[in-house]
DNA sequence: GACTGGCACTCGCCGATCAGGAGTGCCAAC
DNA sequence: GTTGGCACTCCTGATCGGCGAGTGCCAGTC
């Protein structure tokens, strides 16, 4: 059975009524509402077949009807019109994004002003390590034995280690090590260094070796294994707009997948290419955010995407809406950190 | 009028009932649950005095009594017995603030184990740049005009910052620069650097004069000015607990003021040595957190304070477990910065 | 065959009513 | 100063009925 245009209509309007008044919709309202040039019997029975097909459902008999969650996914894939910014919201991006004094600001600037437009939580990952190149590896003697690792990464992100050396170390030491260690992997992708890392440490003269070995073993866990995404949230009191009725009464599994980083990182950190992707409440693989949505996307320099952004919210919020800004600021972002 | 010790012990009990049940504590059942030694109506005297002293009120006639928060003031100030904490919370302490990797981790795990421990929201402030000292002054080319200076502070914080040169500049340069700065600043307290960083310029050849000053204004900034505290929030999850029944029906304002990081600081940053400072409802002066408590102390290696920590809760929370976990986390974070 | 107006029906919501009970304040007695 | 008794308050929860929104179905119309 296909749904014929008036069908579809029919669940447009249900959506958007739904989402701007948060109140099951019925047969009359939306006709009076939307011009469907049909009376309300006719619309009863399309909702009928939109509810048999699995699109909209009644809270209670004779209550109005509200969109499930394949309701939303149709609307998403095939029915809503793309919304433009507003030039308001343009200048807001533009003056918030102005002038950045370094990364931290960068991401932070970015992630209120995601949540402010949207009005939903907003996260925003770091510049991702995996994708970033090195740039330049300072080695920073702190005490005899000890040295601080500091690497700075083409994207801006800068990661530090302390790394407790096997004896004492001297000043000329640390400057051949950091020549050497730069030499082998200054502009190299951090995904490739592993080996150059391994070949440094054999090509080293026995008397360093160790000393070598024992710098390789932090860089490896900083260029790689703990090449641990970072993130940062924003725009959590938005949860509570909606009085408790979304998230099905407790926000108390949202807040909580909110605190796992790793969790974030899967909704917002796997992106595809210039694809924003719409997780929309059960589709959502953690159980604790069945009953939320997500929009996320990626963001890069010129075309590349380096890490992701997106927010999330409650399975009834404004999609159109929330795609068109969660995409803009990612581009405005990609653009900001090309200028760097 | 004084009030004798039964009132108190009458106040105590009601306190703790309340905090447990999170129900108004009538007459009847305090006399059951505590060997007060007297009877209900004696009880209810003394909690018609206490009414009128303000330190209790009823909810509604003929419910039980509620402590207000002169009461818990009371109760925190003169009354709670001081709890020691249980060998399993020392060893939970021990064993997750072990091994940490950077300060990064300290700061993550610390506050995530005061989330835990309380199942409050717990707050933890990166060491005070404020506080620190200058260990190290790097310079790192990055490109002709555009250098990354990081600092290494002794308390292990490393603050990065971009410095746009006016021309473009020499690697020579640079390393004399380096050596420069380190040699006035390093060791010094970062309180301390202003006047040290205009003598630099003063002193500077005239060839180098715009690029020192450059290099100074940037510094300046990020030494000082824009010493910025950074800090790290966990459990806010934990605000659900009690139903919506705390914080008078609405996280809102709450999750609200946890946004602000300058409200944040303000709670847990002010600290005086060697106190905790408990904060009840209307002692708050942020609005937002009228219906809140905090708990908060200092930390720092040796009796010295770098940094603030605590914890935030709904007023009905145990004072006295409380005061202990922050305290002995706040000890045992110190006591691990002093290793470094 | 699709659309429409009419109509009976369902059922949640709201307010009123009411009994139960917890808890109080007061008072007289010890 | 303490206690038992007692009347009173008033919140809580359950019950009930009317209202109304909204539906499903059906017969009639274009």
């Amino acid at each position: 059975m296909s749904l014929d245009d008036r069908k579809l209509d029919v669940l447009r309007a249900i959506v958007e009524d739904y989402v701007a008044t948060q109140e099951p919709v019925g047969s009359k309202a939306l006709v009076e509402r939307h011009q469907l040039g049909v009376s309300p019997a006719t619309v009863r029975n399309d909702m009928a077949v939109l509810e048999e097909e699995g699109y909209i459902r009644q809270p209670h008999t004779s209550a109005g009807r509200v969109p499930t969650d394949a309701g939303y996914r149709l609307f998403v894939d095939r029915l809503s019109r793309i919304k433009a910014l507003s030039p308001a919201e343009r200048r807001a991006i533009e003056r918030f994004l102005a002038n950045p004094v370094d990364l931290d600001d960068v991401v932070h600037r970015t992630v209120r002003l995601l949540a402010q437009l949207t009005r939903q939580v907003a996260v925003v990952q770091y510049p991702s390590l995996a994708r970033s190149s090195v740039r330049h590896l300072e080695l920073v003697p702190i005490s005899t034995t000890r040295v601080m690792l500091v690497m700075i990464a083409d994207t801006g992100r800068v990661e530090q280690r302390l790394v407790e050396m096997p004896g004492p170390i001297a000043a000329d030491d640390v400057t051949e090590l950091r020549r050497k260690v730069n030499e082998k992997l200054a502009g190299q992708r951090l995904a490739d260094t592993p080996p150059l890392v391994q070949a440094l440490v054999d090509d080293c003269a026995p008397e360093r070796r160790s000393t070598m070995a024992c710098l390789a073993t932090v860089l490896l866990e900083t260029l790689v294994e703990r090449s641990e995404e970072r993130l940062m949230l924003a725009g959590t009191a938005n949860l509570t707009r909606g009085g408790m009725l979304d998230f099905q009464g407790s926000l108390r599994p949202v807040l909580e997948a909110l605190e796992e980083e790793v969790i974030l990182l899967k909704l917002i950190g796997e992106v595809e290419p210039s694809t924003t992707r719409v997780r929309i409440g059960d589709e959502n693989e953690i159980d604790n955010l069945r009953s939320a949505s997500v929009v996320s996307t990626g963001y890069g320099p010129g075309g590349t995407i380096i890490g992701g952004l997106g927010v999330l919210g409650p399975t009834r919020m404004d999609y159109p809406g929330n795609i068109a800004t969660v995409r803009a600021v990612a581009r405005y972002l990609g653009d900001l950190l090309a200028q760097n």
